[in-house]
DNA sequence: CTATACTGCTTAAACGTTTAAACTAAGTAT
DNA sequence: ATACTTAGTTTAAACGTTTAAGCAGTATAG
């Protein structure tokens, strides 16, 4: 059985009441006017006792928990576990611990791990939303409990976010692909009404438009989420349906790296037949046979902008949403060019 | 500000006692004959306010917080991100929640974890321990705080844990590699002191003494961790230095990732010049020009099998552990074959 | 030598739960 | 009429902390 040392035991082993014991392990022996030898044997006590703070004890009288729950669209990919370790380290220096889950994608998923976290009196919540997830975010909203949305955010719901400018880094993207002198450019986007993918859908189209382009059925690939058959069904389509296509922009990592995967399955050479351009960065790229263009997140700025927003948030008196809109980089490399 | 509700409020709106209320909403009325109209008010109170359950004071009352801590190695692993999803998943199923920190490493940071899991009264430790951790898990035992080992285990500490057969592992994979018909294998590997990293250099090992081989310096690749420098010197080192290697086995994943780039860099062709073996699964091996051979771990058993052992540690009275030994799997595709 | 201040401590209530025990009012058995 | 049972509820203590308030005893000031 476990042994667990509190206040009470350290103060029996002094012969002194647990108050005083509290002061001089919180620093505030000044505060209680604690006697410096009284305090010497309660600090001696604690380390032979090996006394640990009873957090959940702590936090029950202070009505703040200095843990901050994480809730990731998808814990195993990697995109997220990045995010993951830097909100981890930004939130240990402000004294946070992050208690982290995974919705994979499912709204139903986010609303269990939200009440969970709730229920373990977490002083804010840190969240890349799944698509339907807007009623809990009111709901959060009406509990007034802090949140910061990241990667994603939607239009409708009041709410602090970080997330990067989508329709300027498509358009760009695409900006430059048809600068290099492409024709043809398709765009690989999920059919979901998130508001980055229509951002990011908004910019490609914007991009073409710019250039006199028409954005047809024939350039745009719109696939199911979670679902590679769908994604193999519609891309092999479009890319060998004669439709003259002679650069892709993918908007997402997975569709990314599901992308590289079939055009090389289909023989397709990049860049000489197709250019390509991806989203995110990703380890995978290191092993594609020819250096990937993408556009680069600002990952580590994001985890940090968010947690300090957060951390802002449940400090403050009365409630204020902050929103972050951040730059990402086009990190332009071989798979773009035109051959 | 937020807005808690908690059981005296219901107890006020109804007129009753908060004992009441607690029996009713623990669905234990029966226990205290609380009359049907009684219960029924104090549930439409309960929904009515948004009650949410003090999982905090619970878990002071009852001695047991349902939490489990995790401790990864590097949670921006897809490795370990993949491993954690399926610990979440049936920690789900168990009635306990997750607390994922992340390592990176260093025994210094798995302390402060550990610290900070301990305070928040954590019920038991799911670690992928990092080099040096010993003491740390020793003091666990001490506190007879239960704990399971993933991935990496120590022989001189006594401890549950759930780990794949590493010494077969490369013990066969080096065996098919000189099945194959493959004359100098190498074998790359970090220069840690972890068991696992003993077993798999053993199970290399001992395959080439039973074919007769001698395992030289030539043959081996011992690299710093978290090093990519010392990696690329050693590795290039090994790969270019006329020591005729036809073949070369990656111990851990990382390792495989950044072998195949090195490969790919230095323009060596698998598996026409040499032949290669890579460790777990990973999507990158998707975008490599070649199919990749690898050794399969069952990620979600060893997820499975340690949330079913802490759970039962946690549930027991007197101390126990339980090992678990599990089998991986090669998955042979072209990158080993003989040309 | 009385009032006041300081030193070093204890007391007790509170945070949100749980739960054994006690209590009241009514019903039933003898 | 008395004792016992049962139903429906309240009381109060406890979990491990924090912290305002209080209480001796000693020191200092006027």
């Amino acid at each position: 059985m476990r042994n667990k040392i509190s206040l009470k035991d350290i103060a029996k082993a002094v012969g002194v009441s647990t108050a005083l014991v509290s002061y001089v392990l919180n620093n505030r022996e000044r505060d209680a006017r604690v006697s410096p030898e009284t305090a010497k044997k309660i600090r001696e006590a604690a380390k032979e006792l090996n006394y640990q703070p009873n957090q959940l004890a702590k936090s029950l009288k202070s009505g703040k928990s200095l843990a901050i729950g994480l809730i990731l669209a998808d814990i195993s990919n990697p995109f997220f576990g990045h995010l993951a370790r830097t909100i981890e380290d930004e939130s240990k220096k402000k004294g946070y611990t992050v208690i982290v889950g995974s919705s994979d994608e499912n709204y139903k998923n986010s609303e269990r791990l939200m009440n969970t976290f709730i229920e373990r009196q977490i002083d804010g919540f840190i969240i890349a939303p799944a698509e339907g997830s807007e009623a809990q975010l009111k709901y959060l909203n009406e509990l007034n409990i802090p949140f910061v949305l990241i990667d994603r955010y939607f239009k409708e719901i009041e709410s602090s976010y970080v997330v990067i400018d989508n329709f300027r880094a498509t358009h760009d993207a695409t900006a430059k692909l048809l600068e290099l002198g492409h024709q043809n450019v398709a765009f690989v986007c999920y059919n979901n009404q998130l508001q980055h993918t229509i951002d990011r859908y908004n910019g490609y189209s914007k991009a073409m438009e710019e250039a006199g382009k028409k954005v047809t059925s024939k350039l745009l690939c719109k696939v199911k989420f979670n679902n590679p058959g769908d994604f193999h069904l519609k891309f092999r389509n479009l890319m060998t349906k004669g439709n003259k296509i002679d650069a892709v922009l993918f908007s997402t990592n997975t569709l990314s790296t599901l992308g590289l995967k079939t055009l090389m399955d289909l023989g397709i050479k990049i860049p000489d037949e197709v250019a390509v351009f991806c989203f995110d960065e990703s380890e995978s790229y290191d092993l594609f046979y020819c250096p990937v263009s993408y556009v680069s997140q600002p990952l580590k700025e994001i985890g940090q902008r968010a947690v300090q927003i957060l951390v802002e948030m449940i400090g403050a008196k009365s409630g204020f949403h902050r929103q972050v809109i951040l730059n990402s980089e086009l990190v332009i490399r071989e798979s773009c060019e035109k051959r």
